[in-house]
DNA sequence: CTAAATTCCGTACCATGGTACAGAGTCAAG
DNA sequence: CTTGACTCTGTACCATGGTACGGAATTTAG
């Protein structure tokens, strides 16, 4: 059982030893204790979870402001599960909204690509025409 | 027949007049002719069709080089379909990456709503506990 | 036991993506 | 034809999200 020193944490997550130490500045993690006889802190899974978790997020467009909001939503004495639903289900409509419009990106791609090898205009093969074109398409739909 | 001076742009596209200036700068978007005559530039339509592109593209988590790339895929005399495919189908990977990760973050979103009023243990109403259950659910999937 | 690698802690610096003026010119309504 | 709003150009500044280092302590490999 190799221990989670920092350095392990940080290869085990995709991230750097200083990353770590910056999330901790900023609470997004917390520093495990050191040892009472001394010696190195101990990372454990859960953070590298965590770890993971912020990486994730943050390509997915979240700032680390909305990492924590969405770390934070969990019951406390403090805060009743009706509080945690509300915001979780807030920031579910945020995630479905980038689903919808990462999808709306994806279709234009496969449209370009599809387009892209036929002869036509291909001045008119670009990401926004792709784009506009199906905005056409769907302008009975919404 | 309003023209889209700066200020009717940056209406339009929900952006600021600062940060249309700010990507012309960076070559995102092309600045308009002044008019021979003297006067105002005149963006057009397809500017702040940009404009609008660029504001989701950096929402989904998009640096701006990566818009600009985006924005580059397109046929030109230079550069033959086949460049432009190879790197469009490049990018739709990324998308559907991008995809399935938000979807799983959506997933742990709504079984966490799913438990939450429920009375369980409620320390474990956490994200990361709500990922890592459907992680190990699906573990004979991968 | 020694040498090389890591950890720890603090502080300084950096790239990205803007935002905020200042000062001069331009335009549009009354 | 003036007054107030907007444009244009340039430069300065800012927040976010790190990265880089310096110097001491500790740990691990040989």
């Amino acid at each position: 059982m190799k221990p989670f020193t920092i350095g392990n944490a940080a290869k085990a997550a995709g991230v750097s030893v200083e990353t770590i130490r910056f999330y901790e500045r900023k609470g997004l993690i917390a520093q495990p204790a050191r040892p009472a006889n001394g010696g190195v802190r101990d990372y454990g899974r859960a953070v590298v979870s965590r770890l993971r978790f912020i990486a994730q997020a943050k390509d997915l467009g979240f700032s680390l402001a909305e990492v924590a909001e969405l770390l934070a939503l969990r019951a406390t004495p403090g805060s009743g599960c009706g509080q945690v639903r509300a915001r979780a289900a807030a920031k579910r409509q945020n995630v479905r909204a980038k689903i919808v419009r990462l999808t709306q990106i994806q279709t234009a791609l496969d449209d370009l690509i599809a387009r892209c090898p036929g002869q036509g205009h291909l001045s008119e093969c670009s990401i926004i025409d792709a784009m506009e074109q199906r905005d056409g398409k769907n302008r009975d739909l919404t």
